[in-house]
RNA sequence: UCCCCGAUAGCUCAGCUGGUAGAGCAGUCGGCUGUUAACCGACUUGUCGCAGGUUCGAGUCCUGCUCGGGGAGCCA
């Protein structure tokens, strides 16, 4: 008999039948003549229910000592289950224990504090919260890879050593001993972004899904130091059509999350972020807000808000203005458009008012920005210009200057943090607690 | 990096205007023929984050440090 996985005998096993499984205690309820054993596999949220009778043969001796964490296998029939709560459950024939734990196991029944979690970063994926999390990442991954390759996008694997100078994009590990071994300082990419323009101007359609990561002294529940990024790059396409996209592609990705983990989901919304299901169906449904950055500006001068920071045109949106916008203007996704040239990256496309460039953010509720992209300056010339008035040296970019002489095109793309997105989605407090193993200044030990 | 808050049992926390440490859960043992964060009884558990200072006396007040959290900046 082979075992099977706890999500598959839930929906589909049939009482009667032989079933085998493996996995790890959530609880252990013993009584005088009968135990109950909650078996979790990681495959789904809830536990299979396990009835132990005391003719095991190691009833008294193994299965009545039991805890929270031991790992065993259950081999036995599916009953309907009499009790409340579960479909079916396993009337043990046979228990194994396969491992035990020390009394000084760490998970309790109770609720752990997620900071307690982090602690404990090697077990806390056995927790509901954590589980699911985990789920979710998954199906949210694949749910991005579909996303593309269904419109004949090209996965293109950026490199994560690379020669290139910040872009504007933070602060870079920089590899120890690179220069004798290179010939030249390398680094940890910050961005997949220059590589994928390359792909763009070869191949269309291509997006990078990979870690990144910021030498940043950032200390807040939205940044990591190693994090995944999404970054389609599409050639022959404008910010309009950027927009386009970054739009669908939000709307689709959460829609496969809240019709694959709806069990999840489910669970989140009850116990993390009420109403974070009926928000994520929302967002689905209904177009996005557009608005120039002249036009958000204005919005916020008319507002009538005490904002910590004064609003003008040609200063940054701060956290609260970002926030203002998504969350009290329109109530939904806004993607704010044509940023001025100064506060924004010396690639973006500079529209012909010589003042702005087509850049462009999405910005949501709770999170801020979630995805920042822009279409690309393809003009040699302007590129150039633009360099040296960010004080960047053009030379250490030659291929990015060469690639705009030998068949250049306009192309556009953005960037997605992919935690971000999960936080988003999850509606988990802190991006630490949505990536396996966080990464944060002072902060690396699992 | 800046501002604010916090650190007491394995976990979650209480501990008043300074007077010598407590609850629930976990764990161990026992009880209970159907439990659902099971329940009932008993037992065990502490350099009160670290280092100084004030005081007859500090978990409590003060200073510094470390770690954690929230917010800001930077950004995704």
């Amino acid at each position: 008999m082979t075992s099977e996985r706890v999500h598959d005998v839930l929906r589909n096993g049939e009482p009667g039948s032989s079933v085998e499984i493996r996995g790890w205690l959530r609880t252990a309820r013993h009584a005088k003549g009968l135990s109950f054993l909650d078996v979790s596999d990681g495959s789904c949220m809830n536990g299979l229910q396990v009835v132990a009778p005391p003719e095991l043969p190691n009833f008294e001796r193994e299965v009545r000592a039991l805890t929270t964490g031991c790992a065993v296998r259950v081999g036995g029939e599916l009953v309907e289950s009499p009790g409340k709560g579960q479909r079916v459950e396993l009337r043990a024939a046979e228990i194994e224990v396969i491992g035990t734990t020390g009394d000084d196991y760490p998970l309790q029944k109770k609720r752990h504090s997620f900071e307690f979690l982090r602690t404990i970063a090697h077990l806390r994926p056995r927790t509901n919260t954590i589980g699911a999390v985990w789920r979710v990442r998954n199906v949210a991954s694949r749910a991005i890879h579909d996303f593309f390759q269904q419109r004949g996008f090209l996965w293109l694997h950026a490199p994560i050593l690379t020669a290139a100078d910040a872009e504007g994009a933070g602060e870079m590990f920089e590899l120890a001993d690179s220069e004798a071994f290179f010939g030249r300082p390398t680094r940890l990419t910050v961005s997949g972004q220059l590589e994928a323009e390359i792909g763009a101007l070869s191949h269309t359609h291509v997006y990078t899904f990979g870690p990144t990561f910021r030498a940043e002294n950032s200390n807040t529940s939205r940044h990591l130091s190693e994090f995944w990024m999404v970054e389609p790059e599409m050639a022959f396409c404008d910010l309009d059509g950027d927009a386009a996209l970054a739009e669908e592609f939000l709307k689709a990705v959460i829609g496969t999350v809240l019709e694959e983990c709806a069990d999840d989901m489910a669970f989140f919304n009850e116990r993390i972020e009420k109403g974070i299901v009926e928000t994520l169906e929302h967002i689905v449904e209904t177009p996005f807000e557009r608005m120039s950055y002249t036009e958000a500006v204005a919005v916020l001068e008319q507002s009538g808000q005490d904002f910590e920071y004064p609003v003008r045109w040609g200063v940054d949106l701060q956290s609260e203005h970002e926030r203002y916008l998504t969350e009290e203007h329109v109530k939904r996704p806004l993607v704010v458009t044509d940023y001025p040239a100064e506060i924004k990256a010396f690639y973006m496309y500079a529209n012909a008012d010589d003042k702005t460039v087509r850049a462009m953010d999405v910005l949501v509720p709770r999170i801020g920005e979630i995805i920042g992209g822009s279409q690309r300056e393809h003009r040699v010339d302007v590129l150039e210009r633009r360099m040296v008035a960010h004080g960047l040296d053009a030379e250490a970019y030659w291929w990015y200057l060469d690639l705009r002489r030998h068949g250049g095109a306009p192309h556009a793309g953005f960037g997605l943090g992919f935690e971000r997105l999960i936080q988003f989605v999850t509606g988990m407090a802190n991006i630490r607690d949505v990536i396996p193993f966080p990464r944060v200044p002072g902060s690396v030990e699992f």
